[in-house]
DNA sequence: TCAACGATGTGACAGATGTCATGGTACTTT
DNA sequence: AAAGTACCATGACATCTGTCACATCGTTGA
């Protein structure tokens, strides 16, 4: 019997797969959450065989969860189920210890397939992905990456430098950096370009 | 018996809610479909009672489909299941005549009361936007709306007139008037706010 | 200790953007 | 016919942005 956590903030989806999932004899679920901090509180009392997990949910992302599972020495294996096909997300969810990674535009009938091969202990991860994984690393700091979504949001560099404590000159400058590491002619255009990576 | 007919673009969810629907008893699924185009010919060719749609699709956007059915006098009546609580994408939708608008947030259960409530002639809105529905009208012209969605993905006032067909003054005034209207400060920030209210 | 490095800041300049006044054309409404 | 309402365009000006050279300061490694 291979017991599973659910999480997931569109209703509707976790509410369907649960349904479906539970259908299948030799699948048990725990527990169905729709926020990442409810989940954890399940899996650290009882931890599950899997965790099937969105990674945009309010409270802990999908891929935190990973982390402090690995953290904690669970012996919780993760399966995360996301829309997003961003090298950058997949890359940090690899690095989370993730032993899944499947999109939402995958047919309804791989994921039981997926659940079973993760809990034998093998790997799945979208075809779509598997080449990208190894694509471009994120060369954006940390700092790069904060102001760059605060200029995605549509403040001027006067705004930012307020929100972000630095000075106005010093917030063009590192937008300046991020804008040609992306290859981009303005602000606008890197956000995108990162947003579209995974690296924001 | 009730015929459905489900256009979604994400393939576990439209997998899962077929399985689901169809162990409803009194429920018929006729096809489904990823893209609003064969959706289209599925509909056309032996009209189902409801078409339970996505908005956000390849091909044609649920909106559209609705617009379709309204346009050939056909007898199936729309649902429309999205993630957006968008005042504007509701509004359009009602003007398309749709007989039901529900979030993804909603919870699965809820689905099939309300296919058969539509198809026993109600109108099926999600609480969070009943009221929602009587916002303010969208401001925005055609054309602003056009330039905003260019200049949001990064073009500058050069490349968007070139894009256009119009002159770089020209497209400076359409934002400036875009901006105004929507109360921003820069044409990102009105980029912003107009696709938050589901005006983009 | 000293050099290197990274994070932060300044000043200057060209070009882009936001704002406004102004004017023309075409279509609709009254 | 006159007035109103998009739509398209130009010119001018202040401000913001992107770019670059250079300066400061603290930490780190050799």
């Amino acid at each position: 019997m291979i017991k599973l956590v659910l999480a997931e903030d569109q209703s509707l989806l976790r509410g369907a797969l649960a349904s479906l999932l539970a259908l299948e004899a030799d699948f048990e679920i725990l527990a169905d959450r729709l926020d990442g901090r409810s989940a954890w509180a399940d899996i650290r009392r009882d931890p599950p065989d899997i965790l099937v997990t969105d990674i945009e949910m309010p409270g802990l992302t999908g891929i935190e969860l990973a982390e402090a599972i690995k953290r904690d020495g669970l012996k919780t294996r993760t399966l995360i189920v996301t829309t997003y096909a961003r090298p950058g997300y997949l890359r940090r969810a690899m690095e989370a210890g993730v032993s899944g990674y499947l999109l939402k535009d995958a047919p309804a009938t791989e994921l039981a397939d997926a659940i079973r091969r993760v809990a034998s202990g093998e790997r799945v991860i979208a075809p779509e992905l598997a080449e990208a994984a190894w694509g471009e690393p994120d060369p954006l700091s940390e700092t790069e990456r904060r102001l760059l979504r605060l200029a995605e949001s549509g403040l001027d560099s006067h705004a930012i430098a307020g929100t972000s404590g630095l000075a106005r000159g010093t917030v063009r400058n590192y937008l300046h950096e991020a804008i040609s590491k992306l290859g981009a002619s303005n602000r606008i255009e890197a956000a995108r370009i990162a947003r579209e990576k995974g690296w924001l």
